[in-house]
DNA sequence: TCTGGGGTCCTAGGACCC
DNA sequence: TCTGGGGTCCTAGGACCC
C-alpha cells in the first residue's frame, strides 16, 4: 500500500497562490499573542520552526518570517483537487487528513519494489502537474510501513520498503517514530530503557501491555514486530463536532464566559446543520489559567438541533466547570450524532433571545476567536469591520486579486498576485479605497 | 518557549439490566 | 437473603494524530 503526505501543505498553498513567497520563510498559524504553528515552510524549517512550536518561539528563531493565519477553505479546495488524482488510480482511499492519505491501487498488488516506485513517481508528478504542489510517496506492507517510508522520503521523493527489509528498516528507529507513541508512552518506554523500535521488539507483549495497557500495548507491540493488519478504509461520517477558542487573555468574568460558550455553540451547530445531523450529547470544555482542562457533559433522551437548547445546556454545563482562576479557553462538542429524519427535529437556524445575545458582539470580542463566523464569507463586502489585516484576501477593480502584507496609519499594502500570475507588484491604497473588496481565498488559485 | 483547533480512541468507575 | 458476572450506557479525563 503507498501513503501520500504532501509536503509542508499549509506553507507550501501559501507559496503557491502567492508565487512572492516562494523560496521565503513561511509560518502559517495563530497570529495572537497565544498561537501556535500549524505549518511552516522548508525554508523556515531550517531554523528549526515546525508545527506545534508556539508562534511566538518560532518568529524568534526565524529572521524575516511570513507570518500568515491558516486559509482552511483554500485548503480544502486543494486537497479536493490532489485527492481527485489519487483517485484515478482506482482502489481503497483513506483520507487522513487535509494533507495525507492511505492508497492500495489495485494494479500494484504483488508488484515489484521497482514497479511500486515507478508508480509512486508517477503519481507524484501527476499531482505537480495538475496543482502545482509536491508531496512524498512512501509504500510498505502495512500502514505503519508505508507511513514511515513517506517521511523517510520527505521532501518531494518516493520511498519503498521491500518486502522482507521491514525489520531492518524499522530496528533503528526511535519509539517515537511509531503510531500511538507520544511524549507520554515515549517516556514511559525510555525509563525501562527502551528507546528503539528494534528495543521495543524484543520486550515480551505482556511487559509492553503492562507499561501502556492492553490495547496500545497489544498494538504497538506488533508494530514494532512489522505485523501491522489494519486495513485500508474510507472514512465514515464524523462522530462529532466541535469549535474551541482560547482567548488572547483570560476570561475573568461570567459574562463574557457565557457569551463565548453561546458563540462556540452557533459554531459547532452551523457544522451540525451542514452536516444534516442532530446531537444528543452536549460537551463542554473549559481550560482555566492553570491549563487545567475540565469537561462536563450532558445526554439527551432523544437527539435535537434546536439552538437555544444546546445554548442553554453548554451554559448550563459550563457553570458546573468553571477553574479557580481565569477561564483560558472555551470549548463545546456535539455528540452522539443521528441523521435528520424530515419533521422529526426542530429545523431551527432561528436561535431565541437568549441565545441570540451571544452572537450580538462577537466581533473581536474574543480575540482569537474565529472571524469567518462573523463575516459570511463576505466575497465583494467592503472593508472588513476589523480592519485589513494580513494575509486577508482582496480584490481590486483596477488591480484585481491581492493579499494584504501589512496595514496601519490609514493604508493598506496589497501584493496583486495569484497562483497563475506569477509574482505580483505591492501596492500601498488607503485603507478606504472604494474599489478595494475582501475576496474569496480561493479565487488566489487562478 | 509556555503551550491551537479539530478530531479519534482508550480507560475506569458507576448505574442499570438480566 | 445474599451474591455472581456480563453487557451496555454514561461521564470524566487523557493520550494521540495532523
Amino acid at each position: 500500500m503507498l501513503h501520500l503526505d504532501l509536503d509542508a501543505f499549509f506553507a507550501a498553498a501559501e507559496q503557491l497562490t502567492r508565487p512572492t513567497l516562494a523560496g521565503r520563510p513561511v509560518l502559517v498559524g495563530g497570529t495572537g499573542p497565544r498561537g501556535v504553528v500549524a505549518g511552516a515552510s522548508y525554508e523556515s524549517r531550517v531554523y528549526g520552526a515546525h508545527s506545534a512550536m508556539p508562534m511566538s518561539r518560532a518568529r524568534r528563531l526565524v529572521p524575516g518570517a511570513v507570518v500568515l493565519p491558516p486559509r482552511i477553505e483554500l485548503y480544502r479546495v486543494l486537497s479536493d483537487l490532489v485527492f481527485a488524482v489519487v483517485r484515478e488510480l482506482g482502489g481503497v482511499i483513506e483520507q487522513v487528513a487535509l494533507d495525507e492519505a492511505f492508497v492500495e491501487p489495485p494494479e500494484l498488488v504483488g508488484a515489484s519494489a521497482a514497479v511500486v516506485g515507478r508508480a509512486g513517481e508517477a503519481l507524484r508528478q501527476r499531482i505537480r502537474e495538475s496543482t502545482g504542489l509536491t508531496g512524498s510517496v512512501g509504500a510498505g506492507s502495512g500502514k505503519q510501513l508505508a507511513k514511515i517510508a513517506s517521511t523517510l522520503a520527505k521532501p518531494n521523493g518516493v520511498r519503498v520498503v521491500p518486502h522482507g527489509t521491514e525489520r531492518e528498516v524499522l530496528s533503528p528507529l526511535p519509539v517515537r517514530k511509531l503510531w500511538g507513541v507520544g511524549p507520554v508512552a515515549e517516556a514511559t518506554l525510555r525509563r525501562v530503557g527502551v528507546q528503539t523500535v528494534g528495543a521495543l521488539a524484543a520486550l515480551p507483549v505482556a511487559e509492553v501491555t503492562g507499561l501502556l495497557g492492553p490495547a496500545l500495548g497489544t498494538e504497538l507491540h506488533g508494530l514494532a514486530l512489522g505485523v501491522d493488519r489494519r486495513p485500508v478504509a474510507e472514512r465514515g461520517a464524523a462522530k462529532q463536532v466541535s469549535a474551541e477558542t482560547t482567548f488572547d487573555a483570560d476570561l475573568s468574568d461570567l459574562d463574557s464566559v457565557h457569551r463565548a460558550v453561546a458563540e462556540m455553540t452557533v459554531h459547532a451547530h452551523r457544522r451540525l446543520l451542514a452536516a444534516g445531523r442532530g446531537a444528543r450529547t452536549v460537551t463542554v470544555k473549559v481550560r482555566g489559567a492553570d491549563f487545567a482542562t475540565r469537561s462536563r457533559s450532558e445526554t439527551a433522551a432523544t437527539s435535537t438541533t434546536d439552538l437555544a437548547a444546546l445554548t442553554r445546556t453548554a451554559r448550563r454545563l459550563t457553570e458546573g466547570a468553571l477553574p479557580p482562576s481565569g477561564v483560558r479557553l472555551i470549548g463545546v462538542a456535539l455528540s452522539g450524532l443521528t441523521d435528520l429524519v424530515q419533521g422529526r427535529l426542530f429545523d431551527t437556524g432561528e436561535p431565541d433571545a437568549e441565545a441570540m445575545d451571544g452572537r450580538s458582539d462577537c466581533t473581536g470580542s474574543t480575540g482569537t476567536g474565529p472571524p469567518p463566523a462573523v463575516r459570511p464569507l463576505g466575497a465583494g463586502s467592503r472593508a472588513p469591520s476589523r480592519g485589513w489585516r494580513a494575509g486577508d484576501d482582496v480584490r481590486h477593480v483596477w488591480f484585481g486579486h491581492g493579499w494584504v502584507q501589512g496595514s496601519g496609519h490609514g493604508r493598506v499594502t496589497v501584493r496583486f498576485e495569484t497562483r497563475g500570475s506569477g509574482p505580483g507588484p505591492a501596492r500601498t491604497l488607503a485603507a478606504d479605497d472604494p474599489g478595494l473588496v475582501v475576496a474569496d481565498p480561493v479565487a488566489s488559485l487562478d
